[in-house]
DNA sequence: TCGTGACTAGTCAATACTGACTATAAGGAT
DNA sequence: ATCCTTATAGTCAGTATTGACTAGTCACGA
């Protein structure tokens, strides 16, 4: 449900056709979906069949291979009201797969678990380093990048309470 | 890869079977993931056929229906000190689902995005004081626990923060 | 001008995942 | 006794997802 409404605000902004709709969720909005290429595509037609978009099959513009570029219907702009009011109005909790590590600390001893997450604060560090150089493009993707910053330091932090715990 | 070390690891700590591993999983670490019971016995399934488990058909203890229990392998064993290291050392973002409406929050006009971010935010809240009340059973799951505490205090935080902004 | 790597655009076979189901048992309430 | 609900244990058909691929274009150096 979160794939489509992502696609609908997107095509609500500019008609497009699914190779870039992919390049600019990678680029701008990878903090919010790993989606891939090939699910983008299956979304794109299943919206399509239920009439959410149509789909221009637009003769090679120049001379780049075919493709097909998408245009919001009435219906789909419809059921992106809907879908952005859910995505608003409800918590969608994250899952923290990086925490099946830490549920299993104690199968290792303390000497051993020591570096392996120092080097996983390492690995954070560089990302949130990364991250502050980007400059976002437009107004919301600004609130994503702030957001995803926030929640990095925040997990600095709270490995870093570990770490200190750690370290007895 | 993930799915395979939690099993692993719960596998390690005691033999048991499916429907068991896949109770605790949810009880306990469901702010790590929310594999359902089918994809949980396919992985099962799928290590037992890699020899990292082997499987005891055990005839119906009591008169409860047959089951499977699972036993780990030295190969199993193996395979997890591999995958809680690599688990351990990497870092694993999270994807901020959620987000994907706040990329679109400037589609709504202010009055009506903060009645529906502040109901989101109450159910953050709930989850919130539901969790404070949980006791976790054994050393390290009331460290995941923490950390998932944590974080939605973290959120609820950059939550206002965003309000107050919307309020101009 | 030919080769090489990078970019654009999309596809497909194979795998992963899950909603909805079966079937048995236990614990009440009537 | 019979009915209803909840818990145990697992299965399966159908949908979702993705790694690896095709195929054309461009640009740049040798």
């Amino acid at each position: 449900m979160e794939r489509e409404l992502l696609l609908l605000g997107l095509l609500r902004q500019q008609d497009t056709h699914g190779y870039q709709l992919h390049e600019f969720i990678n680029r701008y909005l990878s903090t919010c979906t790993d989606m891939k290429k090939p699910t983008a595509y299956a979304v794109l037609d299943k919206m399509a069949a239920r009439g959410w978009i149509t789909i221009d099959h637009e003769g090679r513009e120049g001379n780049r291979p075919r493709r097909r570029v998408y245009t919001i219907t009435d219906a789909g702009e419809a059921e992106f009201q809907r879908l952005l009011r859910a995505n608003l109005s409800q918590h969608h909790p994250v899952y923290f797969t990086n925490d099946i590590g830490i549920a299993f600390l104690d199968a290792l001893p303390h000497t051993e678990a020591l570096p392996l997450l120092q080097e996983r604060r390492a690995a954070i560090d560089e990302r949130l380093t990364y991250l502050r150089t980007l400059q976002p493009p437009h107004e919301s993707p600004a609130l994503i990048l702030d957001h995803y910053l926030w929640h990095l330091q925040s997990e600095l932090k709270w490995l870093d309470t570990l770490l200190e715990r750690l370290n007895d």
